[in-house]
DNA sequence: AAACAATCTAGTCAGTGTCAAGTTTATATG
DNA sequence: CATATAAACTTGACACTGACTAGATTGTTT
């Protein structure tokens, strides 16, 4: 790390953990580039330099969050190998765990219209997140979503059900309902369980 | 409706209009306040007499999206009154519908953290909304969500999947793996439906 | 050592929401 | 009816925003 020259040496990557710190501090509404830029130490114009507009920096942002998203299912998944549908609730834990821990991260990729989907590494990133659950719904119901229109049907409950519980706590708006922020780790992991358990349910 | 009074007459109901002109053509990120005024032909600063400020306009704006949200959901619901869990996809058939139409307002909604919450009017009109679920679940599994957890839990899924189907929809997530906008409104609604149905069913 | 490209600063511009002061109209009061 | 008061609206100012430009500084290549 350099002292204080006028080369800031990795100024792109200490504008995104400005950005990021920015964002969990104001939210969304009250981003400013220019308080970015000064965080990051640096001239209000700097930033364009690495990233087009704030529009750019914020997709680079977004797309980093994808990454630690799969990071925090694939660790869940981990913990349950054996199981496909075991699986596939513990990769939704994750997604909802990652939700909880980052929420206005997850606000910014998911809720807002800010990141450029084209944008190469946002787009690929954000397709791994749905390769995943493609896998993990043809390990639970034996067909692939791509050829079969019924698992296909059972992707797209499963995809809906944890994204729409993930907004719905980050929002606030399952806290009276569920009590969430009141239960201890373990009783709300149950909780969320057997919520997303209520889907897809195989009828023997 | 008065022709060119210096007093506008109904300024509060003409800027709500605006307001939602607005936000359907240029989105919530590009909403501006002087641009709202300009089109219900006013200056800049007349908003402020009839709505504190932009937060106050745009919670009027989504307490009146909600009530057209509730109106939707009676129209299907009507259409299938016996059955309590058709009754119960019926509805959410009508929140998909509300999303589908109204994206941006939906966005607005439930997207944004704009909205003030403790508006009263907000408030009153989301717990409505709220309490429809809560008289559908209790219609279908016979128990009340607020005495029984397992209800709840089943309230819960309901609310997840719908919510999050609209979220995949409007977004344009779901386009891909459903190809929505080249199906028939016929199909479009089996598709939905089907979707809807994997949540809670009831093992028999 | 010199040329060149990349990086960063500083100034400017149009646009934003909000506020304060002043103007016009409607309404209530005598 | 006249007049005082309140409500509705305009106008101008302010601090802030993101983007653009020109110029200063530094790293790299030849």
């Amino acid at each position: 790390m350099k002292k204080k020259s006028y080369h800031h040496g990795d100024l792109a990557a200490a504008l995104l953990n400005a950005a990021e710190a920015e964002l969990t501090e104001n939210g969304i509404e009250r981003f400013s580039l220019r308080a970015v830029a000064k965080r990051a130490g640096v001239s209000h114009g700097a930033p364009a330099h690495h990233f087009s507009d704030v529009k750019g920096l914020l997709t680079a942002l977004a797309a980093k969050g994808y990454e630690r998203l799969l990071d925090q299912q694939s660790k869940r998944e981990a913990e349950k190998d054996g199981d496909a549908r075991a699986k596939l609730v513990a990769s939704g834990l994750g997604y909802l765990e990652f939700a909880m821990a980052n929420p206005q991260l997850f606000h910014l990729m998911f809720n807002s219209s800010i990141p450029d989907r084209d944008d190469e590494r946002f787009f690929n990133v954000a397709l791994s997140v749905f390769d995943r659950l493609v896998d993990n719904t043809q390990a639970v119901n034996g067909k692939s979503p791509y050829s079969d229109e019924a698992s296909m049907v059972d992707l797209m409950a499963s995809w809906s059900l944890v994204h729409g519980l993930a907004e719905l706590i980050v929002s606030g708006r399952a806290e009276r309902p569920l009590n969430l922020s009141q239960l201890s780790q373990e009783d709300r992991e149950a909780v969320l369980s057997a919520i997303l358990g209520r889907v897809n349910q195989s009828v023997e």
